[in-house]
DNA sequence: CCTGCAATTATGCAAGCGTATAATTAAGCC
DNA sequence: GGCTTAATTATACGCTTGCATAATTGCAGG
């Protein structure tokens, strides 16, 4: 008859559930304290389970890690997806509103940056990750090149692709730049100069066409 | 009368010259392996030294690290000026220089984007840290801003700022773009997009100052 | 109700971490 | 050429890490 008591109670949940919680706790980590700071310990901490847990559900903590990388990933799609779901129809305007939500909160943030920052040299170790922030990246670029290919001017394939990765540039580098020194930009200037540059690189005036939404 | 031979030998050097070692050591393996390959005995295993050295010239690991993020602000600088004095009198062809030679290698480089990313989290924990980063990104944006003012136009204050800020975006995007995904790009094609938004942000053409380097 | 099984916890281990401190030794000085 | 001293190495400690394994327990089906 052993002691009884001494160990804490749980609940059982299902397997996606479980799973969702660690990765979720992992991100968060990450964000907060880079790739150092999610360890096993304080994953299951956060995601109040313990620590044993993790590799009932993965394989390994790598194995987690590249679970969590998909997860995010898949986030960031869906959200850019929705921004055009909720978005203008006229091409300049559609436009207007997906370059500026990329330059906003929650996506222009610190710990959205750190994030990124945390998962970086794993990219050049693990090719599952690479092959994951390839597409990802490709994926962001593309539908920006279809969103400007739409826009009421004639351009060929070769243009498309240079402005399509310029613009990308001009938005990465504001998301950078934002994300890192917030303080050093006043509000809604990352977004007015990325519509400005976006604008310029296009030959178009795109901060007249952004819907109301703007400061 | 203890056992000798066992003892490896050893060669006293200046002060300076194991600091910039350990230093130097303590760079390449954060810029590999992110900041957890940085560990005290990595660090001094490639500067040929013993972990315990550099407790002796730092007062702890986070000392070294700090050391570590001056001199690569420090010299990222340098590598800028150094720029700025072999390059043309002609305010476009400087300026096209300048973009240029942020867009090329050992610039975009895969191990500069991994330093780089290894620092971030450090910049939002530890002040001195981001103090030295604020510095050296508006150190940078302002000699842009410089050169863009230098180009015979008139504009004023706030459209300065605001051009700059966006010219910094590209150059930053393009530089993690293609820092992180090398094959993604055909040679050459970064800087040419570079100087070319560039170019469209400003309302010149920069493509055609450049001097004869260009692929 | 109870019984079986999978979900969860608890415990332990070997390796690696940063740091402290003591022992050694290279090299300048008179 | 011995002496001195600072530079360097060696060793050890306490803590954390990822992982393996054994012990428990919540919960569904009879």
């Amino acid at each position: 008859m052993a002691v009884t008591g001494n160990r804490r109670k749980f609940k059982r949940e299902g397997e996606t559930a479980r799973r969702d919680a660690l990765i979720d706790a992992a991100l968060q980590l990450m964000a907060e304290g880079g790739a150092q700071a999610a360890t096993v310990r304080a994953i299951a901490d956060r995601a109040g389970v313990t620590p044993g847990l993790i590799r009932h559900y993965f394989q390994s903590k790598e194995d987690l890690t590249r679970a969590a990388y998909g997860t995010l990933m898949d986030r960031m799609m869906a959200a850019n997806l929705l921004v055009l779901e909720t978005s203008p129809v006229d091409p300049a305007a559609r436009l207007a509103a997906f370059v500026a939500a990329s330059l906003r909160p929650p996506v222009v943030d610190a710990e959205a940056l750190g994030l990124w920052a945390a998962f970086i040299h794993k990219l050049r170790i693990d090719p599952q990750i690479r092959l994951a922030h390839e597409a990802a990246y490709l994926a962001y670029r593309d539908r920006l090149q279809l969103l400007i290919s739409a826009l009421p001017r004639v351009a060929c394939e070769a243009t498309l692709r240079a402005q399509a990765i310029a613009c990308n540039a001009v938005i990465d580098g504001l998301w950078l730049e934002g994300s890192a020194l917030p303080e050093a930009f006043d509000p809604g200037e990352i977004p007015r100069i990325g519509l400005t540059s976006v604008g310029a690189i296009l030959n178009l005036d795109l901060l007249s066409h952004l819907p109301k939404a703007l400061t």
